[in-house]
RNA sequence: GCCCUCGUAGCUCAGUAGGAUAGAGCGACCGCCUCCUAAGCGGUAGGCCACAGGUUCGAAUCCUGUCGGGGGCACCA
């Protein structure tokens, strides 16, 4: 990784200053490195300087100066460094270091990118998990999207991660889920029940009574109406979870774990956990019910978890659930959350406090609302209506890369407009297809070469010094870069700043395309061009294996 | 009313662990295929970073307030 090597430079320097006096060094603040976002300063800037600067007393011009003769050279990694105004310290990678990270890329090839070994830290990334009484919609697909590729973002930093779907199987709503499928059940046995009137109302609640009637039949029909409500509940939910499960792994998204809420009802968990809260002294009895006093850790009220009636709230099965979670020895846990929990964040985060755990082991990403558009206009949405568009519609209509590659354009904080029409039928503006593109026009130059007789290099058998255009450098630059890239969308649990890199990657290659012809009649250089284009293949797939988008070979 | 979040180019949005002249895509306008995929490339135009204060050598970024959009304020899940 280039910063931690400019990060080891910087250090000597440093030391180098100290032991020589030139300058009181107190202490040596914590070195950053950004990437420039122009050419004209260098690669890498750090702004130590203007950091030391305060504490000196001195103009940080100066400083960056007594820096700069202070360094040691490494012609093989930095060409030229620089001190700008107002005391940047500005580094330009050498050409030799650009080209030779190529035998590097392509012999890491499918893990170039990934941290070279385990940070030993384990995460656990919690997402989607939604009520299984019907369809999940878009808003549930861009979770998907966002929690799968933090969770491959985290596993390329080195975490261990593990993907889990919490079930919200408990309660209310999936009891009014069972008595509305089993009301439809009965209907379509000629039996007049109703569907009651708060229940689920949706077309989709007829079609799995329909395939539970195809599958089991009559046996439902004999049993007393609760005893069947409940055996039609625990089917329809299953039958939920099986169509989850598929719209998912059609998504790309795997779980390791299906954690079911009742499950913490059928055991122990629930009252453990209230009992640790307890030992812990946060727990009081009030108007008949127990309360946890998440006041004291910063909530604005104090919330119930057993209510009078004796029952658990979903708050306490909740806590129960997270301290499962830590039990488990998670060092972090995620929970990607929809706009519309984010009120419960400060009472879960009081919880695992009241708990005893650090508040900063329970991180929670809130992700806005996707709002469906077709040409502009809002695609209006009701239950009532059935004019529905749910997420596997939506994979149905657009296609998996384009869903999970447009889902993770936005900051997760920000609500998405989609536009359904202009998914589809705007390729040409569609930077989905422009990465894509790039990687298919890759394959389509090596497939010419082959066709041509042409030899591709295998690593280290090419001249890579003959690589001195700067729209190969360039490219080169992005390349080298990516490793230090997906780190910090790690720390930053920033998945979606890859689409951006992804592009920024595709019109470097676009640019060296149009200015520079791979296959000529120069050998040698027609063999470092294609090293090279291999090269950029490798980032630009591994690129997308991240988002979770597929690489095309032709378009 | 209280809490959270957002407000940046005509549109959709990046940029916020304070840093250099605020970026991209789309839309508009002008160019580029005898040649490995034009789903591409180059150029032009477009900004009081909502507003007002404050902190700092330096603020789109941090703090306070105002205005505007979204969300949340259950003994529901």
């Amino acid at each position: 990784m280039i910063r931690r090597r400019l990060e080891s430079v910087i250090d000597r320097t440093l030391q180098g200053i100290r032991d020589s006096k030139e300058l009181e060094l107190p202490h040596i603040p914590t070195v950053e490195i950004e990437k420039t976002r122009d050419k004209k300063f260098g690669d890498y800037s750090t702004n130590i300087a203007m950091l030391l600067a305060g504490g000196l007393k001195k103009n940080p011009m100066d400083i960056a100066e007594i820096f700069l003769s202070f360094m040691p050279s490494e012609p093989g990694f930095i060409k030229e460094v620089k001190a700008a105004p107002p005391g940047f310290i500005n580094f330009y990678l050498s050409d030799d270091f650009l080209t030779s990270s190529l035998d590097e890329i392509e012999k890491q090839d499918e893990s170039f990118g990934a941290a070279a070994e385990t940070n030993g830290k384990s995460v656990q990334v919690e997402f989607v998990s939604a009520n299984p009484t019907g369809p999940l919609h878009v808003g549930h697909g861009r979770w998907a999207a966002v929690g799968d590729t933090l969770a491959n973002v985290l596993e390329a930093a080195g975490y261990q991660v593990e993907r889990e779907f919490y079930i919200n199987d408990y309660g209310n709503q999936m009891a009014l889920f069972g008595a509305s499928v089993s009301a439809r059940y009965a209907q379509l046995l000629d039996v007049d029940e109703k569907v009651p009137e708060d229940g689920y109302q949706g077309e989709y609640i007829k079609d799995i009574a329909k395939v539970l009637l195809d599958k089991k039949g009559k046996v439902y029909f004999d049993m007393n109406p609760e005893f069947r409500r409940q055996a039609i509940q625990q089917e329809a939910k299953e039958q939920v979870i099986e169509h989850f499960r598929l719209v998912l792994e059609s998504f790309g998204v795997r779980f390791d774990e299906w954690f079911s809420e009742t499950s913490l009802h059928e055991g122990e968990e629930i009252g453990k956990a209230i009992q640790e809260l307890r030992d812990h002294g946060h727990v009081f009895e009030k108007d008949g019910a127990v309360w946890l006093r998440t006041t004291d850790f910063g909530d604005d009220k104090d919330r119930v978890l057993i209510k009078e009636s004796g029952e658990p709230t979903y708050f306490a099965s909740d806590i129960a659930y997270h301290l499962d979670k830590f039990e488990r020895g998670f060092d972090t846990v995620i929970n990607v959350w929809g706009a519309d929990h984010h009120g419960y964040v400060a009472r879960m985060k009081a919880a695992i406090q009241a708990l005893g755990y650090g508040s900063e082991r329970l991180e929670i990403i809130i992700g806005q609302l996707v709002n469906l558009f077709r040409k502009g206009e809002p695609v209006r949405m009701s239950k009532r209506t059935g004019e529905m568009v749910t997420f596997d519609d939506l994979i149905a209509e657009v296609g998996p890369d384009v869903a999970r590659y447009l889902f993770l354009t936005r900051s997760t904080d920000s609500p998405l407009d989609f536009d359904i029409e202009l998914a589809k039928e705007q390729s040409q503006d569609n930077p989905v297809y422009y990465v894509q593109y790039a990687h298919a026009r890759i394959c389509s130059i090596l497939n010419f070469a082959e066709s041509k007789g042409v030899a591709i290099p295998g690593p280290g058998e090419a001249d890579l010094k003959l690589l001195k255009e700067e729209s190969e450098l360039d490219l080169i630059r992005h390349m080298v870069w990516f490793p230090d890239f997906v780190e910090d969308c790690a720390t930053f649990r920033a998945p979606f700043k890859l689409t951006k890199y992804a592009e920024d990657l595709a019109a470097a290659f676009h640019l060296f395309y149009t200015k520079c012809r791979v296959v000529t009649d120069d050998a040698a250089l027609t063999s470092s061009r294609l090293a090279l284009v291999k090269c950029a293949r490798i980032v630009l797939r591994n690129t997308l294996g991240l988002l979770g988008v597929s690489a095309p070979e032709s378009m």
